[in-house]
DNA sequence: GATCGTCTCCCCCGTGCGGGGGAGGGCCGC
DNA sequence: GCGGCCCTCCCCCGCACGGGGGAGACGATC
């Protein structure tokens, strides 16, 4: 059952690149496109497709609105996907606190927009600030945005008691099996714990989490 | 041929704990002991040791000015390995802008400190602030000597200008791979140069790398 | 009673990572 | 000229890491 997906984009443009890219995916599908926040939830009733690919900046409705919009009156809403030229941080922001539970930059590679789709799609992971960071490192500067992606997952990210105490040792420089010693579990007990705050966290690996963790407050230096 | 250690502590308690856990390996010698800093100088001509073991606090001369003599005054200066009871940040980072190589506190459990003296030892590795970090986290609190420690590895761990690229990209969360496509060279220059930052940050991984980058202001959230 | 989330531990498995070597070329300073 | 540092790339190798499953126990909630 292929990832079916719903572009909302008021340039034509982006949604034809879009829908380019994630077409070339085998396990993807695009099921529709609007042009405007405010055609939206009609098309989800409609085509209940599995993840929103969502502007922010739309003549209408806007994509903050339209996310409002979605989750409060759509049950089992779809998953939303922020897309952004990453001009204004408050909107991606705000975007994320009304519910959208990913972030992607226009400026992406193909590959990676693929993965986010894929990501978003699969589960409750929420964001991965860490990726953004990379955009941002990637395509230069724009300082700032990340660090607000970054609170946003960890406010977003709910993790357990548990997998906080282990992120909080991960962000010491501790290993797994120093993690296990300490809590005195076993190494297998602290992989889940890790693998949980990746996954929520859409992190790749225990050094993108460390860098959530700082970029989000949820560690600070000094 | 075993590392050779010389004990400087004015407590011969620290003293003895020091040699029975130093002197359990058959690679590691203490040469002397001395119970002020004001003895260091004719003990360190005499018996050449390769590391001293440097209490901070001592009633005559203190670690640092103790430091600063030897490192001055002796050509072929040893290793100097600085031993806290972690009670004052000031007097630690002072005897490590003096020139002393590592970092130790009395708490650190043996392996630790064998495992401290043998890197001392070794190289021009010079802090390992993720492990002092570790130590604070095993032991509890004792928040900002860490910062302190990871500030002063990086002022005098003096990265090569590729060495500061590579340790940024990582610090975004770039893979190996994804730092050698970003900077055009090949995988293998780029794990090189990972070696050379973990070597002089005194890090085991590249998540420590990323703390002591975070902890220094190498890189600062937001 | 049934369900859900959390915490715990287990398996297999691929691979990215890091250590330890070495080597060549370029540049600079002695 | 020669040594030293830096950047580049190469080899081999062991292992911690992380993915993808599953499973049992407990408590809370319904």
């Amino acid at each position: 059952m292929p990832v079916t997906v719903l572009l909302v984009d008021d340039e034509p443009l982006v949604r034809a690149g879009l829908r380019a890219v994630l077409e070339a995916q085998p396990d993807i599908e695009v099921v529709g496109e609007a042009a405007d926040g405010a055609a939206v939830i009609p098309l989800v009733r409609r085509l209940r497709p599995d993840v929103v690919a969502m502007d922010v900046r739309m003549p209408l409705l806007d994509g903050i609105e339209a996310t409002r919009a979605v989750l409060r009156t759509v049950d089992r809403p779809p998953k939303i996907l922020v897309v952004t030229t990453f001009e204004n941080d408050e909107y991606v922001y705000e975007a994320l606190r009304a519910g959208a539970d990913g972030f992607l930059l226009k400026r992406a590679r193909p590959a990676e927009i693929v993965h986010a789709v894929r990501l978003i799609a699969e589960g409750e992971s929420l964001l991965f600030p860490a990726s953004v960071r990379q955009l941002a490192a990637r395509y230069g500067e724009g300082e700032g945005e990340g660090n607000l992606a970054a609170r946003a997952a960890m406010e977003r990210a709910r993790l357990t008691d548990r997998e906080a105490e282990v992120l909080r040792l991960m962000a010491r420089g501790l290993s797994n099996a120093e993690i296990a010693e300490r809590l005195v579990v076993g190494t297998e007990t602290v992989k889940s714990h890790v693998s949980g705050v990746l996954a929520k966290l859409g992190a790749r690996d225990r050094t993108q989490a460390v860098i959530a963790a700082y970029e989000s407050g949820f560690v600070a230096p000094g």
